[in-house]
DNA sequence: CGTTTTTGACCTGCGC
DNA sequence: GCGCAGGTCAAAAACG
């Protein structure tokens, strides 16, 4: 279990609860375009722009009350993940790994996560995936996520750097696509068994599709990093 | 010389 | 049961 994805979770929960707001606002701009009306306009005509400050009151409503279901979830999130951390501490002995089987991609383990020229690719899952509920540890283990990085069409390497420290262990061509599949292990961690592919897309050659499975045992090597750094900086006045 | 990558062989699950 | 395809292993090659 990686306790840094679920913070991150909740963290992308918070962003998503900001950008609902956002695509509001965005939404009400929008409408105003449409109706050929720009902010200037608003202020001249009278009649639509009450009309359009009640539905952006109801829209700011709207979204708060979505904002406080989003901390209620939260809530009832973290108070799971926090019982079923108590339940696995309890019971380590039902928990152990499964016989090697292959991970079947179900189309609810999928998340696909689209991030183009940002290299970066450490656990963030979509909302959906949060809400899981925290006794189905298999579906976890197996936990599958899909990560899309454009690169050169000419880069015929197949890294996607996410941070993470990777050992090639096999490469295959595979049917439905010409282009070679690369098989990667997580050996950040000597326990961690997340695996990655990476495979060149056929519909956009430029495109990377990273494959990870699993959930990283072990923070995330840049937060690792910060920390040390952190602790680094706070142990200076003692030494002297 | 140690580490990493490559690559062919082998293993395993699935569909017929 | 058989064949196919995807996934893994491990020896050899490449690299720093």
């Amino acid at each position: 279990m990686d306790s840094s994805s679920w913070i991150n979770t909740s963290l992308d929960l918070n962003i998503n609860s900001y950008r609902v707001h956002e695509e509001v606002t965005k939404e009400v701009e929008s409408k105003l375009f449409s109706l050929g009306m720009s902010k200037f306009h608003v202020k001249e005509e009278a009649s639509p722009t009450i009309e359009l400050e009640l539905e952006l009151k109801r829209a700011s409503a709207e979204n708060k009350k979505l904002v406080e279901m989003l901390s209620v979830v939260c809530e009832n999130y973290n108070s799971l993940k926090s019982h079923l951390m108590e339940y696995m501490s309890k019971n380590p002995e039902k928990h152990s790994p499964s016989s090697k089987k292959r991970n079947s991609e179900s189309s609810n383990n999928i998340s696909k996560i689209m991030r183009i020229n940002n290299g970066n690719s450490q656990g963030s899952y979509t909302g959906e995936e949060s809400c899981k509920k925290p006794w189905e540890e298999e579906t976890i283990k197996a936990k599958i996520s899909r990560v899309y990085v454009r690169t050169e069409a000419s880069d015929t390497s197949l890294i996607v750097k996410d941070g993470y420290q990777w050992r090639k262990y096999g490469q295959k061509v595979t049917r439905d696509n010409p282009f070679p599949r690369a098989y990667f292990k997580c050996y950040f961690a000597p326990t961690c068994i997340v695996k990655k592919k990476v495979q060149r897309s056929v519909d956009d050659q430029s495109v990377l599709v990273a494959t990870y499975e699993g959930v990283h045992n072990h923070p995330h090597p840049s937060q690792l990093e910060a920390t040390s750094a952190s602790f680094q900086h706070q142990q200076l006045p003692l030494t002297r």
